[in-house]
DNA sequence: ACCTGAACACCGTTCAAGT
DNA sequence: ACCTGAACACCGTTCAAGT
């Protein structure tokens, strides 16, 4: 089978499961398709590139007729689902803020709520910043010290607290 | 003169502040220092050990006696002064989440301002991952297109609004 | 149009051997 | 105790040349 976007995508999208973003290279991914690593520029610009595919492959699920405490926890388990999904995402979170997955949507939830356009646009941002940060920090502890279910289990009560502060900050707003 | 830990340590220090990330390699310090790579590691366990010692300096200052709001604002400003500051903290902060500054004195403040046990940890953790998470976001657009002077205005009005929200939470608790 | 072969300019880390 | 020399096993990216 011939090479092309989607291909390389996917067995990107494999490695980065199953391996996490360490073992995610370009020249690895040129092994696994049977390509020389050159071959791969031909349909990717770059490795950033490729990232910011793979972390709207991660989040375009995140999305639906939720309430913003649903899609604020949805993208916490789509994110921590993919090893080193935290890592991957911000790339692309800091690229394109606004227009990235939950941030559109979770901000129009917050404006059917009563808030203004302001204060919707700066809760979007704080919650997913926040759901980001504790993404990030549980998934590079796992990373250094292996998960534990008491520490997964602690790790989203901390999530739920915080959670649950911003969203009373937003509803005296 | 010899080398030192100090002498790694504060080399590292500014290729990070003068070159990012990106250049903070340990073939570039030890090119710098006129030594060997391989010397470096008999002064420093590895390159993690060193991203380590340069966050604990960088937060070595944002301590004081003032309102949490302050610590989280001397926070942002200590990790935005450094190139891909958020980068190096956010390793650090995964590693050690309560210990590392501002974390253990904010939970104090905020204890402090009648807050419970629990509601203060994770009134810390909530602030403290959304400061990161706002200078990792600047930082990586910086680092891809440049920063002007309205873009960083308008980010420090978004910190300010989420700081804001955050904190109306806390007070409601 | 799409891929190979080969190169360029790098990495972090280890370790015997020297002083 | 501290450092050199040299290696090991890699990186991302480019590009002439082939098909």
């Amino acid at each position: 089978m011939a090479l092309s976007r989607t291909a390389v995508v996917d067995t990107a999208w494999e490695l980065l499961r199953t391996y996490g973003l360490g073992d995610l290279t370009m020249r690895r991914l040129a092994r696994e398709l049977e390509v020389q690593p050159g071959a791969l520029y031909w349909h990717v610009a770059n490795k950033q590139a490729l990232l910011l595919a793979l972390a709207e492959r991660m989040l375009a699920s995140v999305t639906g007729p939720a309430s913003p405490a649903d899609l604020v926890r949805a993208l916490r388990r789509a994110v921590l689902a993919v090893r080193d999904g935290a890592d991957v995402v911000a790339v692309a979170h800091a690229l394109a803020p606004e227009t990235l997955p939950p941030s559109a949507e979770l901000t129009a939830r917050l404006r059917a709520d009563g808030l203004d356009d302001d204060d919707a646009r700066h809760g979007a941002l704080a919650l997913v910043r926040f759901a980001l940060g504790s993404v990030a920090a549980q998934q590079t502890r796992t990373a250094v010290s292996g998960s534990t279910p008491e520490q997964d289990s602690a790790d989203e009560k901390d999530f739920e607290a915080g959670l649950a502060i911003i969203l009373r900050g937003l509803a005296r707003a």
